[in-house]
DNA sequence: CTAGAACTACGAAATGTTTCGTTGACATGT
DNA sequence: ACATGTCAACGAAACATTTCGTAGTTCTAG
């Protein structure tokens, strides 16, 4: 008897994970109280909810954490990179259907980028079309 | 006593009615068996679980429907922008941070667009230069 | 040394979501 | 008229997620 422990990469967070990692991805590195001061920032929320989200968090694999001080520092096990790649590939499929290029109109017509963002974006395009 | 059939336009559709609005939107209209076999290519489910998920959504205000034939004939209430712009906003605060940019900059870096795809981007972003 | 604050751990309630079996109505072909 | 198939309705189980109270430990100020 005896599952867990595998393909811990594959799995997806909630949307209170994505939370609290998006915060994490932000600080690097951070306590259970620092992420519950930046979480109450956005919606109310107790602090032990936030302790058992991160401990779940850690034990599924998210997380990783340094039990050497009192107040544990936890970190995100995967880059923002890598977790974020999978949750928009999951979001495309199932609300554009998978095509990114639909998304990607969608999210520039609805709200406004920096001058910075679009010309990253253009490089973007410019090495798209490089590599065909 | 009642509450309910309030804020209509802003319930947030779950990971499975996100999928049948999917289908719906790319059939215009549909009948629960219709729909059930479109999501059975992706997925084992049955049939009575989709029916049920569809009466749901029916309460909650995101179908209409016509009953006059035998098997009601459903199409999602929103069109696909509305309901699509509400779930890119909130997948981009949660995954994101806010910043559009990077979500788009994300989507571009993970899989292809299409040729004309990216002309359109292009435009777009033209455009929204322009508005400056 | 002691009171209080800050932590972790844990269990379990509360809530939300998904799944499906069963029932009764209606339709169709024989 | 009846057997067979399709349908909506519904209830409730199964499962997932979120929330929080309580207990016990360690730290800190006085």
């Amino acid at each position: 008897m005896g599952r867990k422990r595998t393909k811990v990469s594959s799995v997806k967070p909630t949307e209170s994970e994505q939370e609290i990692l998006q915060i994490l991805w932000g600080l690097k590195e951070a306590t259970v109280r620092e992420v519950h001061t930046e979480l109450s920032r956005q919606r109310s929320v107790g602090y032990t909810t936030v302790l058992k989200l991160m401990q779940i968090m850690f034990e599924k694999g998210l997380l990783l954490r340094d039990p050497s001080k009192r107040a544990h520092v936890y970190r995100a096990r995967q880059k923002s990179e890598v977790t974020q790649r999978q949750l928009v590939k999951d979001f495309v499929r199932k609300v554009f259907g998978g095509s990114t290029g639909r998304l990607v109109l969608h999210a520039l017509s609805n709200e406004k980028a920096t001058a910075e963002e679009i010309a990253n974006i253009r490089k973007m395009l410019d090495r798209m079309e490089q590599e065909k």
